[in-house]
DNA sequence: AGTATAATAT
DNA sequence: GATATTATAC
């Protein structure tokens, strides 16, 4: 460069480009060195340059570093390394040259002989980083257990992250991962409402119809396909709600395997081979719809394995989507693999009870007296889950009276709920209880297996309710195999306002019994949302029920007691005992879409939390 | 503490 | 390249 000298250049890199540079001179001269440094030199190296120099001029990368983050110090050791030449002039070199004008970025190395070297892996943001956490599945255990501890209401990053007590993990860390975690908290929630809201639409035929077909898968995508999360907690609601339509063979043949007993890991691959059988709809089955449901399935399963039942094949027939992880850790959290042994084992009406005792003692008893609501929420979503995975499948597109079943589940599963809420009311349950009640309300209402799936959630859910559960199973069981229609009318009364609630769109009276009830929003909401869906999955599993047993003399009874149900919503409440006898006046009043809609929404609504995206 | 958004990873 | 996950900034 015959027209220029180092200086220059120099002057020219600090202008041109962003590069921190190292002179090499033979002169010696502090006052050249000094010039060196004010225009921007890193470091003045006096030639011959010592190999060892060249080794030791990485420090400026550090010292680069440092500056940005904090303020530019010195250590001792940065200074040692510097042998007589300028130190002061670093600082404001880098500075200089970081000047990003218009950053021109060249490769580093032609510019000097020295910085090959140095410069190379100099990258900045480099070495400071560190490292990434990932949450796995055991960190997220222990995120969800201690969030459980705490309570939602109390569960903030920094009691968190002591309660998880992991080394190196910082409060931020907790604090994007609860942002994750709450963000799915409310898919979920909002998920379950919209399927109730789906459920209530389909209280008219078109709607259901429309379910049945593509429209209800798009709704499903529309919503599940967003997240991971939200599809493999959707998914089980989706096929749930999906397969109930669709077809009883896949039900039956859930029904069976799940009256067996206690569902292993592996019969999830059963699942599969229903689910595969549904065929009917290939396009609709196809893809993201059969993975979730049995993702569903298998997320329910892990639940299980981590708490009680351990069933390692499940875990591994199903491959880990990012879904099931914060599934399973929601469900682990909650501690108890009982429920999901609870849900399939429901299916078998004779061993319900037993079940129920089972489950109720140990896991009121045990970790779960104290579940939060969260806890609770996560619990009913796998319940809920899990019987929707079982449930799920009956559909039979083709049939000719699909529609009337369809029609009828909803009703069975609005009664149902009523049923529930006002069995859940009136009983014995203190106001506190009252949602739980529900919840194990409303399997009750349900055949004997779903009642064995209610009581098994309802301990799990709060300990309190235990005894409850226990009386309320125990007893409801047998009435309402044999006497639906009496019970409901028992219990009209007494619950009216509940039902109302939970059926009909309108209810006032609805937001206030749950302020009373001193739920908090969201574990509310979820928990209607559980509840909805339970009945839904009631519904459906009852179909699946009557098909098998013999649709006709079942259905009328569901019918009456639909019948019964829709009567008080659409009277808003005032539980007359009046039932519908006929077809017709279900039918009647069954068909008022916008009615039910309008009345889960309200009843979601008081949800806060969940429902805000929904509504 | 909570959110929005950038940065990264998949 | 689209998404999901995490880190950061505010």
């Amino acid at each position: 460069m015959p027209d220029m000298d180092g200086f220059n250049l120099l002057e020219q890199v600090g202008l041109e480009m962003d590069l921190p540079v190292i002179m090499l001179s033979a002169n010696s001269d502090p006052r050249l060195v000094m010039k060196g440094v004010t225009h921007g030199a890193c470091d003045y190296l006096v030639k011959p340059v010592r190999l060892e120099e060249l080794r030791n001029i990485w420090q400026h990368v550090i010292r680069k570093k440092k500056r940005s983050p904090d303020h530019q110090k010195k250590t001792s050791d940065e200074d040692k390394f510097h042998q007589g030449h300028a130190d002061l002039g670093q600082d404001p070199s880098l500075t200089c040259n970081s000047d990003h004008k218009g950053k021109i970025n060249k490769k580093r190395k032609d510019d000097d002989d020295v910085s090959d070297e140095n410069e190379p892996d100099s990258d900045d943001p480099s070495s400071q980083k560190k490292p990434r956490v990932v949450w796995s599945i055991d960190l997220h255990r222990k995120f969800v257990t201690a969030v459980n501890q705490l309570g939602i209401e109390k569960a903030v990053p920094k009691r968190i992250l002591d309660l998880m007590n992991v080394e190196g993990l910082t409060r931020e860390n907790v604090a994007s991962h609860l942002q994750k975690y709450r963000l799915y908290l409310r898919r979920i929630s909002s998920n379950a409402a919209q399927q109730a809201n789906l459920v209530a639409a389909l209280g008219s035929k078109d709607a259901y119809m429309r379910m049945g077909s593509l429209d209800g898968f798009g709704t499903y995508q529309t919503l599940a396909g967003s997240g991971r999360l939200a599809n493999s907690v959707l998914s089980p609601y989706t096929s749930s709600g999906m397969l109930g339509r669709l077809n009883s063979l896949t039900g039956v043949s859930l029904q069976n395997l799940t009256s067996s007993g206690i569902m292993q890991p592996n019969n999830a691959q059963n699942f599969n081979g229903p689910m595969n059988h549904i065929g009917q709809f290939p396009s609709i089955m196809s893809g993201s719809h059969n993975g979730n449901l049995i993702q569903g399935t298998s997320s329910s399963l892990s639940l299980d394995q981590l708490n009680k039942t351990k069933h390692p094949t499940c875990l591994g027939d199903f491959s880990p989507s990012d879904d099931s992880k914060y599934f399973a850790p929601v469900n682990s959290f909650t501690g108890s693999g009982a429920i999901g042994n609870i849900d399939y084992s429901s299916n078998s009406a004779s061993s319900n009870s037993i079940m129920l005792q089972e489950n109720c003692y140990p896991l009121n008893g045990g970790e779960f007296g104290n579940q939060s609501s969260v806890n609770r929420t996560s619990l009913h979503s796998d319940c809920f889950s899990v019987r929707l995975s079982g449930a799920s499948g009956f559909l039979d597109p083709g049939k000719s009276n699909e529609n009337l079943q369809n029609e009828t589940r909803l009703m069975n599963f609005q009664s149902s709920s009523s049923h529930l809420t006002n069995s859940l009311n009136q009983g014995h349950l203190p106001l506190g209880n009252v949602r739980e009640n529900q919840s194990s309300a409303v399997p009750s209402l349900l055949h004997p297996l779903d009642i064995s799936a209610t009581s098994i959630s309802t301990p799990i859910e709060n300990s309190r309710a235990d005894v409850n559960c226990k009386e309320n199973f125990l007893n409801s069981v047998p009435n309402f195999n044999q006497l639906h229609s009496q019970r409901w009318g028992d219990h009209k009364h007494t619950y009216s306002t509940n039902s109302d609630n939970v059926l009909s769109t309108l209810n006032s009276q609805l937001p206030a019994s749950h302020g009373n009830q001193s739920l908090d929003q969201p574990s509310f909401s979820r928990q209607t949302g559980m509840t909805l869906v339970s009945r839904l999955n009631e519904g459906a599993s009852t179909s699946l029920h009557q098909g098998e047993t013999g649709m006709s003399s079942a259905e009328p009874r569901m019918l009456s007691n639909n019948g019964y149900v829709f009567g008080q919503t659409k009277q808003h409440g005032a539980f007359t005992s009046q039932s519908y006898d006929s077809f017709d006046d279900l039918m009647t009043v069954v068909v008022k879409p916008e009615h039910d809609v309008t009345g889960i929404g309200g009843a979601f609504a008081l949800d806060t939390y969940s429902f805000g995206s929904c509504m």
